[in-house]
DNA sequence: TTCTAAAATTGAGTCAATTCTGTTTTTATG
DNA sequence: CATAAAAACAGAATTGACTCAATTTTAGAA
């Protein structure tokens, strides 16, 4: 029935993540104090605490938003690829990184990142894998899609391939946000270089 | 030469790495208190911190050693690899991820990768990223190798092979050590499966 | 409307990493 | 040897994430 309590509670989360963001941006991850955070939402420390368990998750939200997004727009390409196995690769590549800094600024990208191998078993680290595991997911739905489409061998190992694929990309992404003068067309260009030796072996 | 000074300097070095491997392997990371591993050195916390940025700096060291030796270790297979290249990659790959576990926990493991992400330019953060490129770069000399023993064709990129290669195998061991419960050979056997895809592409 | 149990909020208190400042030890020099 | 500068040390003070017991608010029954 939508009552007072959950109108309530669906309002403070929405304060303490659109605080959480805005912190987040201007001083850092470590820079946002809890107790910022919680002034600027105008609610108490513990109430945070009460949402979230501890400040990672608080991050883990915004990164959650971040992904489903990159997840949506990828769909799209899954659903009609460009006729080339290189460039459909490269324009689902494409769509993750150039929305990966829509939201999250490097430095809280290397913050979820740490934050999730730190605590697999948090609530984030969990939701973190298995975004991860959305996208390798969906690497192989659009490798699936070329091998309907005659652009790539039917023999190939399809689930090895996406995570192959993925894991080359995401450590490359990892690497990305570790240095701060990295740029994306650099970024782009040196996966579609790997990617290259993949192409050559799996088109028809 | 070689006064004093710098004797109790490298004393008290060898000693606060020793405690804090010790604890670590006890109490696991956070479990281990600076307080303590102070005192299981005989120093002060103050000298701690003169001697290492941060808690995670002492980590740091102890990955050093670790991945040094798995480093050299693996010189040997570069040297003389096996005369297939499935198997080449399978042996060095097996090197690396069999000595991993030897002074380092699965938590110590996650732990130093957090940091290094989370602090890419402190001293651990720098010293990790140039360990990663030292071993990208061994799984290029295999390759480099493997060609001129006519295994591997002589037009593929080794650089990017290399990566991709190192990438994915770096990706799939941040998992392994994420799981407590996942297990060397299936990790292994999944490596194996994917880089056959890049196997099947690259010999002559 | 009034009352009660459950749910949620609060903020002072705890704990541990890191910093800071005064003291001690070592080295170099006359 | 004495001594002053430099280096290293010690541990008390600070800081900030997180906890918890007390208080307040809400939902629903009478």
């Amino acid at each position: 029935m939508s009552g007072l309590r959950a109108r309530q509670k669906a309002d403070r989360h929405r304060r303490i993540i659109e605080a959480a963001a805005a912190l987040f941006r201007e001083a850092g991850y470590e820079g946002a104090k809890i107790e910022a955070i919680a002034a600027q939402a105008e609610v108490s420390v513990g109430t945070i605490y009460n949402y979230y368990e501890n400040k990672g998750d608080i991050l883990g939200a915004i990164v959650s938003l971040e992904v489903n997004e990159v997840l949506n727009a990828g769909r799209g390409v899954v659903a009609r690829p460009p006729a080339n196995v290189g460039d459909a690769l490269d324009t689902l590549v494409g769509i993750y990184i150039e929305h990966s800094l829509h939201y999250l600024s490097k430095e809280m990208w290397r913050q979820a990142m740490a934050i999730s191998t730190q605590l697999p078993d948090s609530p984030f680290g969990q939701a973190y894998t298995a975004l991860d595991r959305s996208l390798t997911e969906q690497i192989r739905a659009l490798i699936s899609r070329l091998q309907e489409l005659g652009l790539v061998r039917r023999d190939i190992d399809g689930a090895a391939l996406g995570e192959l694929i993925f894991n080359n990309m995401n450590m490359m992404f990892i690497e990305f946000v570790k240095r701060d003068e990295a740029r994306i067309p650099e970024l782009r260009a040196a996966i579609r270089r790997q990617n290259r030796i993949l192409v050559a072996a799996i088109g028809v």
